[in-house]
DNA sequence: CGGCGTTTTGAGAGAGCTCAACATCGGTGG
DNA sequence: CCACCGATGTTGAGCTCTCTCAAAACGCCG
């Protein structure tokens, strides 16, 4: 997989870090010293719970900002670990907060960017409420898909985008199947697109 | 129940608008002048698919934000409608963007308010990824819980949370009372405490 | 007191998970 | 070039958990 490019507004503050699997990326407790954009990979951010055991906050997938937190914060109040060989750029938060300080065509780019990713957050919540797979499946075409017949271009594999929707791939695949044996939907490829 | 107050921050750019159940607070496609602060009842954001359908965005409860993205867009790209008997503050987005172009502390201020949604809504994603009635609750009281031994206080009715966790109310009763009843949680009226 | 919404428990049905087997594809090394 | 390997894709069968429908107890407010 060809690494998301670190967008332009922040690339001038951005250091790149290659993380290998099962290494932290920060740990909880630590000074908060940098916002980050993943590149490649796939990282878990958790915590622990009082018996030690880890509660999972957040799984960030390529082309994701994380830790934006650590703006307002001097300390992680998670840790973060890359679930496969990662690319990140690491954006000390001193700097990009001094930039939105300054520079307040920035700060409503950077802002803007943080609302899109609640509006997105929030349509996917409203996705993973809703029973039945097909259901599911029809919803991700209708608000993540593209064009007057709503087309939704696979990123990953369909197993990843299984455990996006909070199914099993089995499910999906079955789900997939049957929409497209009764018309629902059409697939060619990584695309797929919503019939009626 | 009792209105949530206004954030401090804002509140002299708010103005106060009560809407019946059933109304709309803006529609697609009408000019983006506001974004708002929901201070009683509750608020679904939603969009039309192609055959008219409708395709929900967002369930917003008292207490949060919506239409942030209105600063960054001129035109709504859903609709709201009151689901109850609902109060909101509405703030300009003009006098908003103003003044966060010009205070940047206030600019600061914002971009923390919409990190601490952002991290809210992606904790809330990962709990609905989670199988079980059981694990779902866990995880609600180690994220959403205070103190030592993780307390959480029920804000609304337990159907609400229910809701809120992706579950019927029958089966989150059920599991609440079998985790009471094998010691994982104790309760006491509206608090639930996580004993193991 | 009467009515409404919440809380609680029961029983049955069905959707999706689990386990399993096999096909397919892309890459790797002999 | 082909054999092999791992990961993805696909389908089957059984089982479990949650949803659905139902009913009753409870608490609150007019």
């Amino acid at each position: 997989m060809t690494p998301v490019p670190v967008p332009a507004t922040v690339r001038d503050l951005a250091s790149h870090r290659s993380i290998p699997k099962g290494e932290s990326i920060f740990r909880v407790g630590a000074h908060a010293g940098h916002v980050f954009f993943l590149q490649r990979g796939r990282v878990v951010l958790h915590r622990f719970g009082p018996a030690g055991e880890e509660v999972v906050i957040h799984i960030a997938d390529a082309g994701e900002f994380f830790a934006e937190a650590s703006l307002h914060a001097d300390r992680y109040h998670c840790t973060a670990v890359a679930l496969r060989d990662s690319e990140v750029a690491a954006i000390s938060s001193i700097d990009l907060g001094a930039r939105i300080q300054s520079d307040p065509r920035f700060a409503m780019q950077w802002l803007e960017s943080l609302s899109a990713q609640l509006r997105k957050v929030r349509a996917r919540v409203e996705r993973l409420s809703i029973r039945g797979t097909a259901e599911r499946v029809r919803h991700l075409l209708l608000t993540e898909g593209s064009g007057k017949v709503p087309t939704y271009t696979l990123q990953g594999t369909a197993r990843e985008l299984a455990g996006q929707l909070g199914l099993t791939h089995e499910a999906l695949y079955r789900a997939l199947a049957a929409m497209q044996k009764d018309g629902t939907i059409g697939r060619t490829g990584k695309e797929i697109v919503l019939l009626r």
